[in-house]
DNA sequence: ATGGTTGTAAAACAA
Protein backbone atom coordinates (compact mmCIF):
# COMPACT_ATOMS: atom_id res chain seq x y z
CA UNK A 1 0.00 0.00 0.00
CA UNK A 2 2.39 3.06 1.16
CA UNK A 3 4.97 3.28 -0.82
CA UNK A 4 7.33 5.56 1.17
CA UNK A 5 10.80 4.36 2.25
CA UNK A 6 10.29 6.14 5.46
CA UNK A 7 8.33 4.42 8.26
CA UNK A 8 4.79 5.91 8.59
CA UNK A 9 3.18 4.83 12.10
CA UNK A 10 -0.81 4.72 12.61
CA UNK A 11 -2.62 3.88 15.87
CA UNK A 12 -6.83 2.76 15.27
CA UNK A 13 -8.78 2.35 17.47
CA UNK A 14 -12.19 0.58 17.76
CA UNK A 15 -14.77 0.77 20.70
CA UNK A 16 -18.50 -0.02 21.26
CA UNK A 17 -19.19 2.92 23.15
CA UNK A 18 -23.12 2.22 24.01
CA UNK A 19 -24.14 5.39 23.37
CA UNK A 20 -21.67 8.23 22.51
CA UNK A 21 -23.35 10.78 24.53
CA UNK A 22 -23.68 9.08 27.65
CA UNK A 23 -19.77 8.49 27.49
CA UNK A 24 -18.51 11.75 26.57
CA UNK A 25 -16.50 11.81 29.95
CA UNK A 26 -14.64 8.24 29.23
CA UNK A 27 -14.39 8.76 25.72
CA UNK A 28 -12.32 11.98 26.26
CA UNK A 29 -10.28 10.00 28.80
CA UNK A 30 -9.53 7.29 26.42
CA UNK A 31 -8.15 9.13 23.96
CA UNK A 32 -6.10 11.85 25.86
CA UNK A 33 -4.74 8.75 27.37
CA UNK A 34 -3.95 6.54 24.10
CA UNK A 35 -4.18 9.26 21.73
CA UNK A 36 -5.13 7.16 18.44
CA UNK A 37 -5.31 8.75 15.25
CA UNK A 38 -8.41 7.08 14.03
CA UNK A 39 -10.81 5.74 16.60
CA UNK A 40 -14.05 4.00 15.09
CA UNK A 41 -17.65 3.79 17.06
CA UNK A 42 -20.14 1.41 17.30
CA UNK A 43 -23.46 1.94 18.80
CA UNK A 44 -23.43 5.41 18.93
CA UNK A 45 -26.79 5.89 19.44
CA UNK A 46 -27.15 8.90 18.19
CA UNK A 47 -28.32 10.66 15.14
CA UNK A 48 -25.92 12.75 12.81
CA UNK A 49 -27.42 15.79 14.03
CA UNK A 50 -27.05 15.19 17.52
CA UNK A 51 -23.33 14.10 17.44
CA UNK A 52 -21.28 15.63 19.54
CA UNK A 53 -18.57 16.51 17.20
CA UNK A 54 -17.46 19.14 19.12
CA UNK A 55 -15.85 16.98 21.75
CA UNK A 56 -13.96 15.41 19.22
CA UNK A 57 -12.81 18.83 17.55
CA UNK A 58 -11.29 20.22 20.83
CA UNK A 59 -9.26 17.18 21.48
CA UNK A 60 -8.15 17.75 17.88
CA UNK A 61 -10.16 14.73 16.15
CA UNK A 62 -11.54 17.48 12.93
CA UNK A 63 -12.45 14.63 10.50
CA UNK A 64 -15.85 12.25 11.21
CA UNK A 65 -17.73 10.01 9.36
CA UNK A 66 -20.91 9.39 11.20
CA UNK A 67 -23.71 6.90 10.01
CA UNK A 68 -26.60 7.04 12.80
CA UNK A 69 -29.82 6.75 13.19
CA UNK A 70 -32.58 7.14 16.25
CA UNK A 71 -32.29 4.88 19.28
CA UNK A 72 -30.28 2.27 18.85
CA UNK A 73 -26.74 0.79 16.66
CA UNK A 74 -25.26 3.42 14.76
CA UNK A 75 -21.13 3.53 13.96
CA UNK A 76 -19.06 6.48 12.88
CA UNK A 77 -15.06 7.04 12.39
CA UNK A 78 -13.58 9.69 14.44
CA UNK A 79 -10.03 11.23 12.69
CA UNK A 80 -7.11 13.16 13.02
CA UNK A 81 -6.29 12.50 9.64
CA UNK A 82 -7.64 13.44 6.61
CA UNK A 83 -9.98 10.51 5.17
CA UNK A 84 -12.94 9.74 2.21
CA UNK A 85 -16.46 8.98 2.72
CA UNK A 86 -16.46 5.41 1.03
CA UNK A 87 -19.43 2.97 1.39
CA UNK A 88 -22.07 2.48 3.75
CA UNK A 89 -23.65 -1.02 3.59
CA UNK A 90 -26.64 -2.39 4.17
CA UNK A 91 -26.49 -5.95 5.28
CA UNK A 92 -29.79 -6.05 6.46
CA UNK A 93 -31.81 -4.20 4.02
CA UNK A 94 -33.71 -2.75 6.57
CA UNK A 95 -31.81 0.74 6.92
CA UNK A 96 -30.08 -0.10 10.25
CA UNK A 97 -27.16 1.97 11.00
CA UNK A 98 -24.09 -0.97 11.20
CA UNK A 99 -21.41 -0.21 8.66
CA UNK A 100 -19.15 2.75 7.47
CA UNK A 101 -16.00 2.67 5.21
CA UNK A 102 -13.45 5.33 4.86
CA UNK A 103 -10.39 5.30 3.21
CA UNK A 104 -7.03 7.44 4.42
CA UNK A 105 -4.91 9.20 2.29
CA UNK A 106 -1.97 6.42 2.55
CA UNK A 107 -4.62 3.65 0.98
CA UNK A 108 -5.56 2.06 3.86
CA UNK A 109 -9.62 1.21 4.22
CA UNK A 110 -10.90 0.61 6.72
CA UNK A 111 -14.54 -0.98 7.59
CA UNK A 112 -16.27 -0.80 10.38
CA UNK A 113 -18.93 -3.05 11.21
CA UNK A 114 -21.36 -3.41 14.16
CA UNK A 115 -22.98 -7.08 13.36
CA UNK A 116 -26.30 -7.50 14.95
CA UNK A 117 -26.59 -8.82 18.66
CA UNK A 118 -28.82 -11.84 17.24
CA UNK A 119 -31.52 -11.89 20.20
CA UNK A 120 -31.47 -14.59 23.16
CA UNK A 121 -32.67 -18.09 21.10
CA UNK A 122 -30.30 -19.37 18.88
CA UNK A 123 -33.02 -20.94 16.50
CA UNK A 124 -34.30 -18.35 13.26
CA UNK A 125 -37.55 -19.81 13.40
CA UNK A 126 -38.73 -19.00 16.53
CA UNK A 127 -35.96 -15.67 16.81
CA UNK A 128 -36.21 -13.73 13.63
CA UNK A 129 -33.09 -11.91 14.78
CA UNK A 130 -30.73 -14.82 14.89
CA UNK A 131 -31.70 -15.34 11.66
CA UNK A 132 -31.31 -11.78 10.68
CA UNK A 133 -27.59 -12.14 12.31
CA UNK A 134 -26.51 -15.19 10.04
CA UNK A 135 -27.78 -13.66 6.98
CA UNK A 136 -25.78 -10.36 7.54
CA UNK A 137 -22.74 -12.34 8.14
CA UNK A 138 -23.01 -14.38 5.22
CA UNK A 139 -23.65 -10.89 3.11
CA UNK A 140 -20.13 -9.72 4.23
CA UNK A 141 -19.11 -13.06 3.41
CA UNK A 142 -19.99 -12.25 -0.43
CA UNK A 143 -18.90 -8.49 0.01
CA UNK A 144 -15.71 -9.79 1.44
CA UNK A 145 -14.58 -12.16 -1.07
CA UNK A 146 -14.67 -9.43 -3.36
CA UNK A 147 -13.03 -6.31 -1.93
CA UNK A 148 -9.55 -5.47 -3.24
CA UNK A 149 -6.72 -3.07 -1.42
CA UNK A 150 -5.01 -2.84 1.95
CA UNK A 151 -7.76 -2.97 4.09
CA UNK A 152 -8.46 -3.45 7.97
CA UNK A 153 -12.21 -4.82 9.02
CA UNK A 154 -12.88 -4.33 12.11
CA UNK A 155 -15.49 -3.48 15.18
CA UNK A 156 -18.32 -5.18 17.13
CA UNK A 157 -18.84 -8.46 15.50
CA UNK A 158 -20.69 -9.68 18.21
CA UNK A 159 -19.08 -13.58 17.56
CA UNK A 160 -16.93 -14.99 20.17
CA UNK A 161 -15.23 -17.72 17.58
CA UNK A 162 -12.69 -19.52 19.76
CA UNK A 163 -13.02 -21.50 22.38
CA UNK A 164 -10.44 -19.16 24.70
CA UNK A 165 -12.47 -16.18 23.47
CA UNK A 166 -14.82 -16.62 26.17
CA UNK A 167 -15.49 -17.57 29.80
CA UNK A 168 -16.78 -21.18 29.33
CA UNK A 169 -16.83 -22.74 26.24
CA UNK A 170 -18.98 -25.32 27.35
CA UNK A 171 -21.68 -22.89 29.20
CA UNK A 172 -21.99 -20.64 25.93
CA UNK A 173 -22.27 -23.47 23.39
CA UNK A 174 -25.97 -22.83 22.97
CA UNK A 175 -25.37 -19.16 23.67
CA UNK A 176 -25.89 -16.69 21.09
CA UNK A 177 -22.16 -15.19 20.22
CA UNK A 178 -20.73 -18.53 20.72
CA UNK A 179 -22.74 -21.22 18.48
CA UNK A 180 -21.30 -23.20 16.54
CA UNK A 181 -23.29 -22.15 13.66
CA UNK A 182 -22.54 -18.23 14.46
CA UNK A 183 -18.68 -19.45 14.76
CA UNK A 184 -18.74 -21.58 11.40
CA UNK A 185 -20.14 -18.29 9.37
CA UNK A 186 -17.54 -16.00 11.17
CA UNK A 187 -14.69 -18.26 10.34
CA UNK A 188 -16.64 -18.54 6.83
CA UNK A 189 -15.81 -15.07 6.58
CA UNK A 190 -12.30 -14.58 7.80
CA UNK A 191 -11.18 -17.69 5.09
CA UNK A 192 -13.32 -15.54 2.59
CA UNK A 193 -10.26 -12.45 2.36
CA UNK A 194 -7.80 -14.78 4.62
CA UNK A 195 -8.11 -12.09 7.08
CA UNK A 196 -5.78 -12.07 9.67
CA UNK A 197 -6.83 -12.01 13.05
CA UNK A 198 -4.86 -8.88 15.18
CA UNK A 199 -5.79 -10.13 18.62
CA UNK A 200 -5.45 -13.90 18.37
CA UNK A 201 -1.50 -12.85 16.76
CA UNK A 202 -0.34 -10.82 19.21
CA UNK A 203 -2.16 -12.95 22.11
CA UNK A 204 -2.16 -16.13 20.60
CA UNK A 205 -4.55 -19.11 21.36
CA UNK A 206 -5.51 -20.56 24.32
CA UNK A 207 -4.66 -17.38 26.07
CA UNK A 208 -7.77 -15.29 27.56
CA UNK A 209 -8.65 -12.40 25.70
CA UNK A 210 -11.68 -10.55 26.54
CA UNK A 211 -13.27 -7.62 24.97
CA UNK A 212 -16.98 -7.26 26.38
CA UNK A 213 -18.34 -8.08 30.12
CA UNK A 214 -21.80 -7.82 31.45
CA UNK A 215 -23.59 -5.25 33.00
CA UNK A 216 -25.34 -7.49 35.21
CA UNK A 217 -22.46 -9.34 36.95
CA UNK A 218 -22.05 -7.75 40.53
CA UNK A 219 -18.56 -7.17 40.03
CA UNK A 220 -17.54 -7.71 36.27
CA UNK A 221 -13.65 -8.20 37.03
CA UNK A 222 -14.12 -10.82 40.07
CA UNK A 223 -16.45 -12.83 38.13
CA UNK A 224 -14.27 -12.09 34.62
CA UNK A 225 -17.16 -13.65 32.57
CA UNK A 226 -15.86 -11.97 29.54
CA UNK A 227 -16.34 -12.50 26.02
CA UNK A 228 -14.28 -11.75 23.11
CA UNK A 229 -16.95 -9.73 20.27
CA UNK A 230 -14.72 -7.05 19.14
CA UNK A 231 -12.20 -7.74 16.07
CA UNK A 232 -9.76 -6.59 14.50
CA UNK A 233 -8.97 -8.40 11.15
CA UNK A 234 -6.27 -7.00 8.62
CA UNK A 235 -5.99 -7.95 5.16
CA UNK A 236 -3.12 -10.29 4.51
CA UNK A 237 -1.36 -8.09 2.35
CA UNK A 238 -0.33 -5.54 5.09
CA UNK A 239 -1.10 -7.35 8.38
CA UNK A 240 2.73 -7.73 8.74
CA UNK A 241 2.54 -3.89 9.46
CA UNK A 242 0.75 -3.94 12.81
CA UNK A 243 2.80 -3.71 15.30
CA UNK A 244 1.42 -3.85 18.40
CA UNK A 245 -2.11 -4.24 19.73
CA UNK A 246 -3.89 -4.18 23.09
CA UNK A 247 -7.41 -4.36 24.68
CA UNK A 248 -7.85 -1.42 27.52
CA UNK A 249 -9.36 -3.81 29.58
CA UNK A 250 -8.82 -1.05 32.31
CA UNK A 251 -11.73 1.04 30.37
CA UNK A 252 -14.40 -1.52 31.62
CA UNK A 253 -14.42 0.18 35.16
CA UNK A 254 -13.83 3.65 34.20
CA UNK A 255 -17.14 5.71 35.74
CA UNK A 256 -20.10 4.96 33.86
CA UNK A 257 -18.21 2.56 31.72
CA UNK A 258 -19.48 0.93 28.20
CA UNK A 259 -19.80 -3.35 28.39
CA UNK A 260 -17.20 -3.07 25.75
CA UNK A 261 -13.44 -2.39 26.36
CA UNK A 262 -11.51 -0.35 23.45
CA UNK A 263 -8.94 -2.39 21.31
CA UNK A 264 -5.95 -1.10 20.11
CA UNK A 265 -3.75 -1.39 17.23
CA UNK A 266 -0.29 0.45 15.96
CA UNK A 267 0.81 -0.18 12.85
CA UNK A 268 4.34 0.87 10.56
CA UNK A 269 3.81 0.81 7.54
C1' DA B 1 -31.53 -22.37 36.82
C1' DT B 2 -32.70 -17.77 37.13
C1' DG B 3 -31.56 -13.08 37.40
C1' DG B 4 -28.68 -9.85 37.28
C1' DT B 5 -27.78 -3.90 34.33
C1' DT B 6 -27.79 -0.13 31.04
C1' DG B 7 -29.43 3.31 27.35
C1' DT B 8 -33.12 5.33 24.95
C1' DA B 9 -36.91 7.61 25.94
C1' DA B 10 -41.18 7.54 28.03
C1' DA B 11 -43.39 1.51 28.05
C1' DA B 12 -40.90 -1.66 26.52
C1' DC B 13 -37.20 -3.09 23.82
C1' DA B 14 -32.43 -4.05 22.55
C1' DA B 15 -28.28 -5.46 24.17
Amino acid sequence: MPTKSSTQTLKVASWNINSVRARAEIVERFLTEHQPDVLCLQETKVVNDSFPEGLFRRLGYNHMMLNGQRMHHGVAIISKLPMRDEDRLDWQANGEARHIGVRLENGLRIENVYVPAGGDEPDRSVNPKFGQKLDFIQRMIDWSGRLDGSTLLLGDFNVAPLECDVWSHKQLLNVVSHTPVEVELLTALQNSHNWVDLGRRFVPAPERLYTWWSYRALDWAKSDRGRRLDHMWMSPDVATAAVGHQVIEGARSWTRPSDHAPLITEFAF
